[in-house]
RNA sequence: GGGCAGGUACCAAAGUGGCCAAAUGGGGCGGGCUGUAAACCCGCUGCGGAGACGCUUCGGAGGUUCGAAUCCUUCCCUGCCCA
């Protein structure tokens, strides 16, 4: 029923940043071939953080890979860090959050992580299953199997020491919890961003304490963002989130750098390794135009959240609008009433007025810059006035802004 | 509890009585080039105004001054050192 170990090695492999131990994990998957049991992977999610993006699915497709080999894949939510709240943000103490906020985000968690992962094989537990149990005696004797000096080791904690920024107890102690799940979940193995990697090592020796085969760690990259710098995250405004619509992912993905485009293909898609070498060379030799590559990968990738459909649409609209330089077939609506006595009205008031910018001073900057289109023809004329006679009109802002202006005469 | 250093626009950071709506860099936005690439180039980036200019801003409040981001008082916040 399982695949053999090397062709298994293989897959888990791609995109990993590091497995250790690597031999550990061939062993493992020897051993469930052998008895015909899947191996318990694991991986914790924070319960903060509902609104998932691409950054997020490097995680969940590595999951799905384990779920594809036939094992059983662990989707743990850290509600007891939620629950007492986790200062490690910093700068504010986050304020603990409530059970029902919990579960609230678990259910838009469950949501959006099924359109990576089979539903009907991953395994969704809280950690306050059992960290909400351990008895203060319990939790003691935890602590006294690990050392301060080894917890400050945790590069992030060295640095914060050195910098003299506050670390306060509970966070030191937030690697062994989540060491002491992999104890309670009896974890084959862990999986995490790299940014985990000593938590997941942790758990190997109180796994070992508690007197279990220690896990196997495997951590995968962090996702560069759209910026091709720094890692994708909300905060910076450089996601793409898996909600968003078609035309949004597929437009953001297309913007990204040839370079990126690789390390997407690399962490985001099942293309095996060796292709996405050869295409690299080819794009090179100019054998390929990077430019059909960049839009499969977003199609692919629009395909993963929507389907194979919406994927293609958003891919012929695309074409429509930037290579063909075609209006877009959907446009949002914008009602402007205007009185009949006098239908016209000034295209600053307009812009302003319609919400599209924030104050006239933007609306006058962007018709200075020539960034305004009405019907095809740029406007640069701050006192323009549009003739609401003509009762439909379309206003074109920067490259991708597009709107359908409905005059009403009243 | 004592001593010290700080808090400036989205972020970082200069400015220490008028020339400051505030240098510079990053980010963002617009334009050019292009493959809606990236890189690069140009411009913009508090609010109102076509503009002249006016208004609101440099942690909060109050004060000195013709004039304050800059000086004084006080309060709040952050970090460091000592205890």
């Amino acid at each position: 029923m399982f695949k053999p170990v090397e062709e298994q090695m293989k897959l888990l492999k791609k995109g990993a940043v590091e497995i250790i131990q690597e031999e550990d994990l061939s062993r493992k998957l020897e051993r469930s071939r052998k008895e015909n049991q899947p191996l318990r992977v694991k991986a914790g999610f924070d319960p903060t953080a509902p609104d998932i993006h691409l950054g997020h699915t490097v995680l969940l497709r590595k999951m799905k890979h384990f779920q594809e080999l036939g094992h059983e894949v662990i989707f743990l939510i850290g509600d007891f860090t939620g629950l007492i709240g986790d200062p490690s943000g910093r700068s504010a103490t986050r304020p603990a959050m409530t059970r029902e906020e919990i579960n609230k985000n678990a259910e838009t968690y469950k949501q959006q992580v099924f359109k990576i992962l089979d539903p009907e094989k991953t395994i969704i537990d809280f950690n306050s299953r059992w960290l909400g149990q351990l008895t203060s005696f319990e939790i003691i004797k935890l602590t006294s199997k690990y050392t301060v000096a080894r917890i400050l080791e945790r590069d992030d904690f060295t640095k914060r020491f050195k910098a003299g920024l506050p670390i306060s107890v509970h966070e030191l102690l937030y690697p062994l919890m989540q060491a002491y799940d992999s104890v309670a979940l009896q974890a084959d193995v862990e999986l995490g961003g790299t940014d985990q990697t000593f938590n997941l090592l942790v758990g190997r020796e109180i796994q070992r304490e508690y007197g279990q085969e220690p896990q196997v760690v495997l951590t995968m990259p962090l996702l560069e963002g759209l910026d091709g710098v720094e890692k994708m995250s909300k905060s910076l405004d450089n996601y793409v989130g898996i909600n968003e619509p078609p035309q949004e992912i597929f437009g953001k993905l297309m913007s990204v750098s040839d370079q990126l485009m690789f390390r997407y293909y690399e962490l985001l898609t099942d293309v095996e390794t060796e292709q996405i070498e050869k295409w690299k060379k080819e794009a090179k030799e100019g054998q390929v135009n990077p430019r059909d590559l960049k839009a499969q990968l977003a199609r692919m990738i629009v395909a993963d959240f929507w389907g194979e459909e919406e994927a293609k649409k958003a891919a012929d609209e695309f074409d429509r609008i930037f290579k063909h330089k075609n209006l877009p077939s959907e446009m949002e609506e914008k009602l402007v009433e205007l009185s009949q006595r006098e239908p016209s009205v000034g295209l600053v008031d307009l812009i302003y007025n319609l919400g599209i910018v924030p104050s006239r001073g933007e609306a006058k900057r962007l018709i200075r810059q020539g960034g305004v289109y009405l019907d095809g023809q740029r406007i640069d004329d701050l006192e323009y006035q549009l003739d609401g006679s003509k009762p439909e009109q379309i206003l074109k802002i920067g490259k991708r802004k597009f709107y359908r202006l409905k005059f009403v005469l009243k």
